[in-house]
RNA sequence: UGGGGAAUAGUGUAACGGCAGCACGACUGACUCUGGAUCAGUUAGUCUAGGUUCAAAUCCUAGUUCCCCAGCCA
């Protein structure tokens, strides 16, 4: 019996099949480049998270885009931190980051970037805009400059302080950066167009002065520049020819634009697409914060949060995440991709490479009585259906057992084939075996045990005279079981979009009060004792499942990733 | 009432003037020592109204709906 965990897929042939994937608009874009010889045929892309705050799944599908596209190329891509707000981004978040990045399967070598390395040379830039009379120091407060802009519909007014001379402007900017302001006091502006149709061009802000301590550059700067003067010309310093971001900096572009064409440098492409929306879940940065802050999950890992990490601990695998992001496509169309893809994907890699075990979640003891009292039968079993290298093990087999409590009825409907009262079902791998008696707590009434006999004739699981049985239940050997503590998750949210609430209501009314139930008796075959954390298997006929950070040796904890498709649950909720 | 975008089965996504296809979901059935997997099948779509054309999801015109933008956030 194999005792590794199946290490994380990064087997990567089933990931982007060219002869299927349809060719989305970006890699069309890309594909005219090479035609025209645009960029000689070079591709580089970049992945530019701000170390804020932890991945989720939407930045898997940017991660999967731009390292996917990069390979399928012969590109490259950069891992970029855009890390101009140190009063917001951390250490932490960086280190995070890259074990995220790194755990989908993507590797980015040395290229390894910081905005805040550029710093210097954002500087030098600005002041050549400044001496080029395209940009200028503003002393208003940001109060003042908002009423200045104007409205979506009107034109804004110009600063008062939008025509100091090169001179002026080039020591105030000096000034700002030897610390002689204080914060808020001024800016510095591009000088475009306060009447532009577009607010971003109305004299956007270039700089702050933020007299905050940045976890890479220390104190050396007491200005910061804005993301609309970093991105672009990082971009350019890294010769990055297509930069793929996300819809809502659509509008930002002519800005981007402006600034790569007054420096004068190389021009990169930025492009956008749609963001990932899932069903039952939420992806906002800022309301995920706030199902941690108010403990409504345990925290950015919990195995309910659509973080990277809460993937992870949930059990999903990374083959499955880029599975699942090279099946949603890439658009311009907002939309929301129905969460039982994902679920779909998960099931699709664990099958081909989870190892399958026996787990009984909530037992009911099952007595064989005409089966020996010390007896032990070692009986073979198979690891992987779908794997025949994965071989066999043994499981023990006695005269006690559990099933699960579910798979018997005392008074079973039409369409339920598992135990009853006088019917005969299959132990998986075992015997044959007919319920003869029910034994109930005289006060209660609950079923407390289960009276049978086997058929010595069905070892393995077959009846030599050929009859057969309509189900196969999963078991496990009260006198080998290992107790275990089980967790099942469902969605965090009941309704497919938590943000479609009525007035006055946010998003946590749609909680899920039953997306998490700890089951703390479950029952698993020996085998399933001390396996590492991160550990994934089927336990038959009730899902995938993985061993928890929380496992100790003498008592396992498991994480339910999902369950298997159920078609008696279906039924049963028909019925209903 | 400004500017920028987007509308194709339930959900996504192709088709780039020439047979509307694929996936997930749902539903049948076959098979099965997992009611899993697998296999076979069914279901269901071009936002609206005009126009151009032999031919329109695709081009044109008008409209409708949805998203983004008024941070010294990214």
């Amino acid at each position: 019996m194999t005792t590794t965990p199946p290490s994380p897929n990064n087997d990567r042939s089933d990931d982007r099949n060219q002869t299927t994937a349809p060719v989305d608009f970006i890699r069309q874009i890309i594909n005219e480049d090479n035609r025209t010889g645009k960029h000689a045929g070079r591709v580089h892309t970049r992945f530019p998270p701000e170390p804020n705050g932890y991945l989720h799944i939407g930045h898997a599908k940017s991660i999967c885009l731009n390292f996917g596209i990069a390979a399928e190329y012969g590109g490259l891509c950069n891992l970029r931190f855009d890390d101009t707000n140190p009063t917001k981004e951390e250490q932490e978040y960086i280190d995070s980051i890259k074990e995220d990045v790194r755990w989908l399967g993507f590797d980015w070598e040395d290229r390894e970037f910081y905005a805040s390395d550029y710093f210097e040379q954002l500087y030098r830039w600005a002041v050549q805009l400044i001496r080029a009379g395209k940009a200028f120091v503003c002393d208003l407060t940001a109060d003042q400059i908002r009423e200045h802009r104007g409205t979506l519909t009107e034109p804004g007014k110009e600063s008062p302080h939008r025509n100091r001379t090169v001179e002026e402007n080039l020591a105030l900017f000096e000034r700002m950066r030897q610390g002689e302001f204080p914060d808020g006091s001024r800016t510095l502006r591009a000088k475009i167009d306060m009447a532009h149709p577009n607010l971003n061009l109305r004299d956007p802000v270039m700089y702050r002065i933020l007299h905050a301590s940045h976890h890479r550059t220390g104190d050396r700067w007491c200005i910061y520049p804005m993301y609309d003067w970093t991105h672009g010309q990082s971009d350019s310093i890294e010769q990055i020819t297509h930069s793929i971001c996300t819809l809502e900096f659509e509008n930002h572009r002519p800005l981007y634009d402006w600034f790569v064409r007054e420096l004068g440098i190389f021009a990169p492409r930025q492009i956008e697409f749609a963001r990932l929306n899932l069903t039952y879940t939420i992806m906002s940065k800022r309301k995920l914060l706030r199902l941690v802050q108010e403990g409504h999950v345990s925290g950015w890992n919990d195995p309910r949060m659509p973080t990277i990490g809460g993937l992870r601990r949930r059990g999903y695998t990374p083959a499955a995440i880029r599975a699942f992001c090279s099946r949603i496509g890439i658009a311009k169309t907002e939309s929301t991709i129905d969460v039982q893809l994902l679920e779909y994907c998960v099931r699709e890699d664990l099958n081909r490479v989870a190892p399958r075990a026996m787990a009984v979640l909530r037992p009911l003891r099952v007595v064989i009585t005409n089966y020996p009292d010390d007896q032990v039968e070692q009986l073979d079993a198979i690891n992987n259906p779908e794997d025949p290298e994965a071989g066999t093990r043994q499981v023990p087999f006695s005269k006690v057992l559990y099933i699960e409590r579910d798979d018997f009825m005392e008074d079973p409907p039409k369409k339920f084939f598992r135990l009853a009262p006088g019917r005969e079902v299959r132990l998986r791998y075992a015997y044959f075996i007919t319920c003869q008696e029910v034994v109930k707590d005289p006060a209660t009434g609950e079923i407390i045990e289960l009276r049978c006999t086997y058929d010595p004739a069905t070892r393995g699981g077959d009846a030599p005279d050929g009859r057969k049985v309509k189900a196969t239940l999963h078991w496990v050997a009260a006198s080998h079981a290992v107790e275990a503590e089980v967790r099942l998750y469902d969605h965090l949210f009941t309704q497919p979009d938590p943000d479609d609430v009525r007035e006055g209501q946010d998003f946590t009314v749609h909680l899920n009060p039953a997306s998490l139930e700890v089951l703390e008796h479950c029952q698993v075959e020996p085998g399933l004792a001390g396996k590492p954390p991160e550990y994934c298997c089927q336990f038959e006929r009730l899902g995938y499942f993985c061993v928890d950070a929380d496992s100790t040796p003498d008592r396992p904890v498991f994480n339910r990733t999902v369950t298997l498709k159920d078609t008696w649950a279906k039924i049963q909720k028909k019925g209903q």
